[in-house]
DNA sequence: AAATAAATTTAGACAAAACTAAAAAATAGT
DNA sequence: ACTATTTTTTAGTTTTGTCTAAATTTATTT
């Protein structure tokens, strides 16, 4: 696996989100999400194509190879490893972490970011509930389901909360619930729709019907 | 405090280390330093010059500025937390950190620094027994002095090994005495000139003569 | 389908950081 | 004191990544 500057790293792991919405990413879409100018957006078209890793003919958008691909998730593992060790580790809150994962990132270690995935314990979701691609670029893709369609005594990992008001996160962190946290359904109460839940195998414990709406669980 | 690029904090750092010798350091001395050619230097030179980093009249070597070597021991910070990390958390070998460590050293973000010396519980010396600047810039000037010329009963942090033998090696290891650890003699026995050490709280034990003079502790 | 607008590319310039080759200054040797 | 040598600097290029302004292609509208 060869080395790639920063600059690159940053048009790959871009157009790597963008094609996530729209399959064939522009110029102008591509210029917009790295805050540049569409004219050095088309000079790096020509340099990545001319690596390998885009697709790209003039005028007609571009779209990562195979090869693309790959590095990007390269970039996206380191990014979301980083993340996960600032929020879990030095205590950073969930919207500090991405503009220091942008900087860490960078550094293209593969022992170090080994090393780190196995001290973190092999995190599978980084602190917004994205998924972390392992060693080999495997990524698991999983579909966000409410937590009251989840199947009893199936695992799910908490993926995101709707509700970000602090009277949701203080209940959360009472339940000892958070973003990454592994849990199952035990039970459910036609009565009034609450449910009870258990993490790994601590006695299980009850939640009420409005706050099992604003849980998104990752389902893969 | 302004930020510098890769490149300008390469050269700082450079110069803050041949300093430490000579005072006055000279273009190709910093040329060989960093594997690079004496005209490169003399651009950089003024570069640093002109932000008022270093002390340069032409043809008359250099030296930082306090200014700059504010600089040097932010830079000199960053890269020995990291290689603190690098060991104590990722389990990297000592000969290992320092590589790894001179990409991390380049992510300014003061926070992360501060938290992650919190996070590693504020060393003072990196695995190579180098002290660790403080938030503030402030280093320990520490003296080496040998472990057979401690004072009974004063604590003092390992910060060398002279003879790097895979047999002194193990024989530290079962004593758990690593570069780093605190430790204090509570007794010296004039017969073979044995003596008594305790880490921490935890019991003394016995290290001979022969140890003791291989183990160099530092002294404030 | 021609005209206009929008998106994209090209051409040329610039800044940072490196290099080579040549010139200038300092040091050493006789 | 005058060469010769070493060190340092200057001048001119190169590469990477950016930019502006102009040109070109594609898309839209009437």
């Amino acid at each position: 696996m060869l080395n790639y500057s920063t600059s690159e790293e940053n048009y790959i792991k871009a157009i790597y989100h963008l094609q996530q919405m729209d399959d064939m990413v522009t110029t102008n879409e591509l210029a917009a999400e790295l805050k540049t100018k569409p004219a050095s957006v088309t000079d790096m078209m020509k340099k990545l194509k001319a690596k390998k890793l885009l697709n790209y003919e003039r005028y007609q958008g571009f779209r990562l190879t195979n090869e693309g691909n790959k590095v990007a998730l390269g970039i996206i593992r380191r990014h979301r490893l980083w993340e996960y060790f600032l929020a879990e580790k030095l205590k950073f809150t969930w919207d500090e972490v991405h503009e220091v994962a942008e900087d860490l990132e960078h550094v293209t270690n593969k022992k170090l970011i080994d090393k780190l995935d196995e001290f973190l314990g092999f995190p599978r979701v980084d602190p917004h509930g994205d998924p972390i691609p392992d060693a080999n670029g495997k990524i698991e893709i999983m579909k966000k389901i409410c937590l009251t369609e989840l199947p009893l005594n199936k695992t799910a990992i908490v993926g995101s909360v709707s509700d970000q008001s602090s009277k949701i996160l203080e209940l959360l962190e009472h339940k000892n619930i958070s973003i990454g946290t592994r849990l199952e359904i035990k039970k459910r109460f036609e009565f009034d729709n609450s449910m009870e839940v258990r993490i790994g195998r601590q006695p299980a414990f009850t939640i009420s019907k409005q706050l099992a709406e604003n849980i998104f669980v990752l389902n893969n």
